[in-house]
RNA sequence: GGGCCCUUAGCUCAGCUGGUUCAGAGCACCUGCCUUACAAGCAGGGGGUCACUGGUUCGAACCCAGUAGGGCCCACCA
């Protein structure tokens, strides 16, 4: 067979990605076998692959693909998420550039719109994933506006309504000025920002006083309702009870009191603005005060802001600051950090806006999600440290903002039919609502037209968090074969950003929705950053092309750089030479294919060296899988990838095939390229979900296979349950003899063509068992023994024993002399510490016999050595 | 402001219930080698006061306290 010279991924992949997805192996239905099942955090539709997207999903099909081996009947499920704020806003933008407004269009006409860019682009991301090698049971791709799940959606809305869980009210919330919809609170990320303290005085009613305020928002005075005081603070005694004039609009508004006010800050004076702040709300509410909204829907100012009417709340802080100059009333302005919230998504700074908007209480349906990871734990957390952000989040969960002034999303199911307050209903359609509406009313008149339904959209993780049960259609036909069959999933892989949007709320509706949990492991992933540390990110233009990657070093590559340094929860430092070292050890295992592969068998005895390497191999092998194992179940997938890149690297070729490599040109036995064959095969299976597509083709070109031997599906390597630790032992110093006469052909220029003898002094039965993979692998003629010092010979040790590598020429008896020396002062040392330690009564008496036992053995195989060492100081000098 | 976590080799990280798997790995580095599978390689090698200070202990990278630095989450102080 022709093989080429170097391991060329891209035609590759492509080919054997087609060849798993003709024989549907990707593919899943329920049968008798045990599911194994994943969900994908579905991407945004219209997003790209991004190298968070590539690790995430790497991980995931790493754990699908060994639960394929693994025998489970294993399903990934694959698809998008409709991100309504994201994916309208790339709409509107597009539009824009069409020269098309949203607002000059229906809801209709811009439905049709985004439908049609999300059938143009919905599918890249997914695309993408296939060439990252994912299997994914792609029948099976789902999209959060699918009518399915969609109904999903709206039924589920429906029953929380009817528990009375989902009200409206009308309530502060985040408002995105520029998305002009509102954002729940995990949506608002706070930022430390550097601005100015305003001190500006007030006018007292009647009088010739003034009082001053500190405010970082001047802007909002015109909508002031009250000054507000503490009630106990002597500065202002004088005060109580009167009004004050609010600068520029001439308002009074009156002088109160509330202990709310902290003394310390500012001047012990709040100016109160309920309609546009949280704190101050409240304060109103207690008080009775007007509010006065003095912004428009995109954060300009309304006719309240008189003179500033339209202009923009960040214009209009510093116009009205040197308004405020210009007349008198600003006492000081004094540098000032805060905090201020801004949109995830469009980074606007957030505006507090009071509005009606639906609510899901989340207090009780937090309840069951709580227990189920704290105390019962039927649901882990990998790493385990975020249970406690977790049970922080759940145990002070705030209601949830459902609606959104979008129309990308699902349509809240509320139908208005009068203008009261509660003129509405809540129903799966409009017929049902209309019956119920009529009901409600009194009023059996009422048609469908006189229904308006609700113009708001609801939160994309309104719909997310039903994702593992509405993909297999739960929500809808609760009992069908599917969901009973799939559900729970077992293993969610995501990043620890989206713990609190979905991986809490998926919680939440497990147990709501279906009483039982949604998946039994999450995997939180790091994020990825570049090697600076910086995050990735689009602004930053620090993140590498994805697709280029996959080009450039192969899926295999990719995946395994990717793997290699992303411990569990912590970030990843991503540097393409990852990816280098991944492509590396592809090429690496392609040429040790190609090695084997080259090899004429002949019948002839199998050498005593190759025997002895294999068995030790297959010791290895075993001792490697349970490692393996562990680190699997532990979820330090990139651990368990390291122990076989070392098992394969270092073990497998290094050791084993440059002991079983026949003499160039020579033919090699059959039992032994048999034998190499098979752990070639169990390498290429526990390797196989690490490098999918370069196992597969080596497997293939091993032989012939029927679709049904496919790598994909070939079961695990069952390892011995008993290793042969005595034999590992033995080859363990079998290599430090052959590291011994390594360093002795190095140190003196020895090429490795010359055949050398080794002596070993021992005047016991020496260990012939390994001599000949020494002989072998050092190239030496013979092992013998002797029970004296060899004369005119380089020497070193290994544990007690002493060898010798005879030599032609001089040596230099003085440098061999210091070199003996200086280990006879270290071992020395050494014995001095342990005997200090053995003659320590409180560590004899208080430590365990098994490390005294220890002790005992390191002292006598010190003094073992140090004997040796005199006698061979003696030996030199004489 | 509250809570959680981290600090081990040049870099990224392991190090489990304190004791020979305790000072490790991969990469990087240095020195030889184009030795016929692989220079995308082989062989050999150097490198750390385990952040700092104190304590507990026969014994501390590991437990406790404090200090310094870094990170994450939560929170309405204008």
């Amino acid at each position: 067979m022709n093989m080429p010279l170097k391991y060329n991924p891209s035609e590759l992949e492509k080919h054997w990605y087609n060849y798993w997805m003709e024989h549907k192996f990707f593919a899943s239905k329920p049968d008798t076998r045990i599911p194994y099942t994943i969900v994908i955090p579905p991407p945004n539709v219209t997003g790209v692959l991004h190298m968070g997207h590539m690790l995430n999903n790497t991980i995931q099909d790493v754990l699908i693909r060994r639960a394929r081996h693994l025998g489970f009947n294993a399903c990934w499920v694959p698809g998008t998420d409709h991100a309504s704020i994201a994916t309208e806003a790339k709409v509107v933008a597009k539009l824009k550039e069409q020269g098309i407004s949203k607002n000059d269009l229906t809801r209709e006409e811009f439905l049709a719109h985004a439908w049609e860019w999300k059938n143009e682009y919905g599918g890249v991301i997914l695309e993408q994933l296939k060439k990252l090698g994912c299997s994914c049971d792609w029948d099976r791709t789902a999209f959060t506006m699918d009518a399915k799940l969609s109904d999903s959606v709206i039924k589920v809305f429906v029953d929380l309504f009817n528990k009375g869980l989902i009200y409206r009210g009308n309530r502060m919330v985040n408002w995105d000025p520029e998305a002009l919809t509102t954002l729940s609170d995990e949506e608002v990320i706070y930022e430390e920002r550097q601005g100015l303290l305003y001190y500006i005085s007030y006018q007292i009613v009647g009088s010739t006083e003034r009082l001053t305020i500190a405010t970082t928002r001047p802007e909002t005075i015109f909508g002031d309702t009250a000054i507000c005081i503490h009630p106990e603070d002597h500065r202002y005694l004088s005060l109580h009870g009167k009004k004050a004039i609010v600068p520029l609009s001439g308002r009074e508004i009156p002088i109160i009191n509330d202990t709310y006010v902290d003394m310390e800050f500012g001047t012990g004076c709040l100016k109160v603005t309920p309609a546009h702040d949280l704190n101050d709300k409240a304060i109103g509410e207690t008080h009775g005060l007007d509010i006065i909204d003095i912004f428009n829907p995109d954060a300009t100012l309304n006719a309240y802001g008189l003179a500033f009417e339209g202009m923009d709340r960040f214009k209009a802080r510093k116009a009205v600051g040197k308004a405020l100059e210009k007349e008198g009333f600003l006492v000081k302005t004094e540098p000032h950090i805060n905090k201020v919230g801004t949109s995830e998504r469009t980074k606007a700074v957030i505006e507090p806006r009071l509005s009606d908007q639906w609510f899901l209480k989340m207090e009780s349906l937090a309840q069951p999600a709580l227990k189920a990871v704290l105390v019962d734990e039927e649901i882990k957390l990998f790493p385990k440290k975020f249970e406690n952000t977790y049970r922080h989040w759940m145990e002070n969960v705030r209601d949830w903002n459902i609606s959104r002034q979008l129309w990308w999303g699902q349509q809240i199911p509320a139908f208005y039919y009068g203008n009261g307050k509660e003129d509405f209903v809540v129903a799966e359609n409009a017929t049902i609502a209309l019956k119920l509406a009529q009901e409600k009313s009194v009023n059996s008149h009422l048609s469908l037209e006189d229904l308006r339904q609700d113009e708001d959209a609801l939160d994309t993780w309104f719909s997310s968090w039903l994702w593992p049960i509405s993909v297999f259609n739960g929500i809808l036909e609760p009992e069908n074969d599917e969901i009973n069959y799939y559900y729970p999933t077992n293993d969610l892989v995501t990043g620890p950003d989206i713990l609190f949007f979905w991986v809490a709320r998926m919680i939440v509706a497990g147990y709501e929705f279906r009483d039982a949990k949604p998946f039994t492991n999450v995997y939180f992933t790091g994020l990825v950053r570049d090697k600076q540390r910086r995050k990735m990110s689009k602004s930053l233009g620090n993140s590498p092309n994805a697709l280029k990657l996959i080009e450039d070093y192969g899926a295999d590559g990719v995946r395994v750089g990717l793997l290699l340094s992303s411990a569990a929860g912590n970030d990843l430092m991503f540097d393409e030479a990852l990816c280098q070292q991944g492509k590396n050890f592809a090429n690496k295992i392609w040429n040790g294919f190609k090695l084997i592969q080259s090899w004429e068998t002949v019948q002839i005895e199998q050498p005593e060296a190759a025997k002895k390497g294999i068995e030790w191999y297959s010791a290895t092998f075993d001792k490697a899988l349970l490692e393996i194992e562990d680190h699997f179940s532990k979820y330090r997938i990139s651990d368990a990838l390291m122990a076989i890149y070392k098992l394969i690297w270092d073990d497998y070729s290094s050791w084993l095939l440059e002991l079983v490599k026949p003499v160039y040109q020579k033919p090699v036995d059959k039992a032994t390229k048999d034998q190499v064959m098979v752990l070639l095969e169990n390498n290429l299976k526990i390797l196989h979900p690490f490098m999918p597509f370069l196992t597969e083709d080596i497997w293939q070109q091993i032989t012939d296979r029927k679709p049904q031997e496919a790598l994909i599906i070939a079961p695990w390597p069952k390892g011995s349950e008993r290793i042969d630790n005595v034999l590992l032992l033995a080859f363990e110093t079998a290599k430090q003899v052959v590291s011994g006469v390594r360093t002795i052909r190095k140190e003196k220029q020895i090429a490795n063509k010359e055949v050398l003898d080794l002596v070993v002094l021992s005047d016991q039965k020496p260990l012939e068992a390994l001599n000949s993979v020494i002989e072998k692998l050092s190239n030496l003629t013979n092992i013998t023994q002797t029970e004296t010092p060899v004369e005119g010979a380089l020497s070193f040790r290994v544990d007690s024993l002493e060898y010798f590598v005879p030599i032609s020429g001089a040596i230099d008896i003085e440098a061999e002399a210091t070199k003996v020396q200086e280990e006879l002062n270290y071992t020395q040392g050494f014995l001095k510490s342990v005997e200090n330690k053995l003659s320590n009564e409180r560590f004899v008496s208080n430590a365990p016999k098994d490390v005294i036992a220890i002790e005992k053995k390191k002292q006598i195989d010190a003094k073992a050595k140090i004997e040796t060492l005199i006698q061979s100081l003696v030996y030199l000098r004489s």
